[in-house]
DNA sequence: ACTATATTTCGAAACATGTCGAATAATAGT
DNA sequence: ACTATTATTCGACATGTTTCGAAATATAGT
């Protein structure tokens, strides 16, 4: 079976990685953070707003700072969300088409 | 955000739990098959099919028995599949509603 | 009762994860 | 250069997960 013959499709492995990367309360917490405030593809903070997504992320989680960036490390390693440093701050946002891919394979969609 | 705080924690909970079961790649690989041979509410064996579910779950994914029943518990306490004893066997179909849930959480729709 | 098949429970070993604090790097503004 | 802010890496430790084999349980058919 040729289950990779589209380039887009999730394979098992990357799959799983997917779901490891929001198994935990707190990261899935910092990617529900991001779905709220990011619309896939546009970074997170505005024009006016210059704070880092990164240190924003960690508001409200009650982890070490070194704990956070591991988080969000493993969101980006996980193929959920970009990061891109932007003067002292990183701006993280939502990779652009991941959450269509994740809410098609729900649906049994052959082609995700 | 005082009483959400609450529903929040536990739904983010429950979340987790299930992508937890899913981030196992044997795990994702038995509902994967569950998804392809059972609609939601439907038992996988039909009435002239008398095999189990769990023993055939375990076909090609080259692990003992006892691994298999592990992982089969493990998906059925998150809530995404449903079991139930028939006989020598032990029926397993996916939860009734929870491929909707989960493909609309990644829609960001507001709901439970 | 005995046997065969299907599934679960238990104990254990190897490995992975979550978390922290301390140290380090990157950048901006004095 | 110095300092402040932000974010990352590192080493360490406790806890959790994956997996197995052996033993136990459940059920059906003889």
């Amino acid at each position: 079976m040729s289950n990779n013959s589209i380039k887009n499709r999730l394979d098992n492995q990357r799959l799983a990685e997917a779901f490891k990367a929001l198994s935990n309360p707190n990261r899935l917490k910092i990617f529900q953070q991001l779905m709220d405030c990011c619309t896939p593809g546009t970074v997170c903070s505005t024009e006016e707003v210059t704070k880092s997504c990164v240190g924003d992320l960690g508001n409200g989680l009650d982890i070490a700072p070194s704990t956070l960036s591991h988080h969000i490390k493993e969101l980006s390693r996980a193929g959920l969300i970009r990061m891109e440093r932007r003067g002292q701050h990183v701006d993280c946002w939502i990779d652009p088409g991941i959450l269509e891919q994740l809410s098609r394979f729900f649906k049994g969609d052959p082609n995700p």
